[in-house]
DNA sequence: CATGCTTGTAACTGTTCAGTTAGATACAGC
DNA sequence: GCTGTATCTAACTGAACAGTTACAAGCATG
């Protein structure tokens, strides 16, 4: 009993434990992918038992599926389309990527990775086109490109600088990620989308 | 004796060999990513032994080394960037990662991956950064955009279609990937790139 | 304060993997 | 043909990994 008296087991509650599971899912998977993502660190990420990683969420693909799935929907709701207007999805979806790395990370990753998308993430990108699609009609934008590449467009540019390949950052002068440098990037990224969607 | 009859051993070439396990490793990668390749699946794949693959290149690191070295020379030869025309430069790389899928996918891999980048890479795209420039200087492209976000918004524009999430691809109705669809959007592409760089 | 369900832990298991060992076969120079 | 070296092979090894077992302890309800 002398041993027994030296552990200190964690308070119970199933719900903060399962959230700090989530949680330390997330920021492993982002780091690592699906394939480099080990079970045993993200228990030991989040201070709880690896067994309670399984009574939680399954296996490794019901958790990643977990988290996937929070991750795209906080991503979609930071980053709404109102009227078809490009450029403040634009700002807001780099705004948000730029706040949350995991969720650029895990973004990449689940283009790499090529799961199955969900109905849900179809539907709300089905959504996005459309609003796109109105706003031509209204002829607030452009419309010799279809709608679906117009978005797909402004979707890779919020990501151009952040996850822009390192040997490109490494190759310009000074700081690429410094808080000055960024604030460039965005009114640069705010022209851009400007210039693009615009009527020729 | 009888069972080292049966046995086929392929033909002695060792600059061969070596071309398929770095072909085979090639496509490994790209499928799998570097955590879930396999260097056996790599080794069945070329059709030679395992062993070979520690003699020719080392370890599993050195030889994603390897494949990304080959694929980097290959898209930075297939897309040059001659007096800043990013417009050309565009669709040179559309159509390689078109042609190259492989390519396309190490290319994903390796934007997010935290590797050193080496100097040649770097060089390469400090090269097309300059190049950028000078066309703005000579009154080319537009100014108030720094060269180097040019150059990234660019490059990711070029596999905005090719590399998007799977759920935008199947958002959209009909084929997203079909010859016809795939022509409607190099144009789209083009006339995108056109609409950034010009003097606005 | 007993019973049963929930939350937690440590140690284990079978498998898969990168990397190694020991040795066989082709081929070039003598 | 004999010998040494380069090329190739099958079988092995130790570590790492996802997932499991067996059990302990908290906590609510009678």
């Amino acid at each position: 009993m002398s041993e027994a008296a030296a552990r200190k087991p964690r308070p119970r509650n199933a719900a903060a434990t399962k959230a700090l599971l989530l949680e330390a899912a997330t920021a492993e998977f982002a780091e690592y992918g699906f394939a480099g993502a080990r079970i045993d660190r993200i228990a030991e990420r989040a201070g709880a038992n690896k067994r309670l990683l399984y009574v939680y969420f399954g296996d490794k693909n019901q958790l990643f599926d977990a988290v996937v799935q929070e991750q795209t929907e906080a991503v979609l709701e930071a980053a709404p389309m109102d009227e078809g207007d490009l450029r403040a999805f634009a700002i807001a979806r780099f705004d948000y990527m730029l706040a949350n790395p995991d969720a650029r990370r895990l973004a990449a990753w689940r283009a790499f990775e090529q799961t199955k998308p969900s109905d849900a993430e179809r539907g709300a990108f089905r959504a996005r086109i459309e609003a796109v699609e109105k706003a031509q009609r209204a002829g607030r934008i452009r419309t010799d490109i279809p709608a679906a590449d117009l978005f797909a467009f402004v979707l890779r540019m919020t990501e151009s600088w952040l996850s822009a390949p390192p040997a490109l950052l490494a190759a310009g002068g000074g700081d690429p990620l410094s808080a000055k440098r960024i604030q460039q990037h965005r009114a640069a990224l705010e022209a851009a989308v400007r210039s693009l969607v615009e009527q020729p």
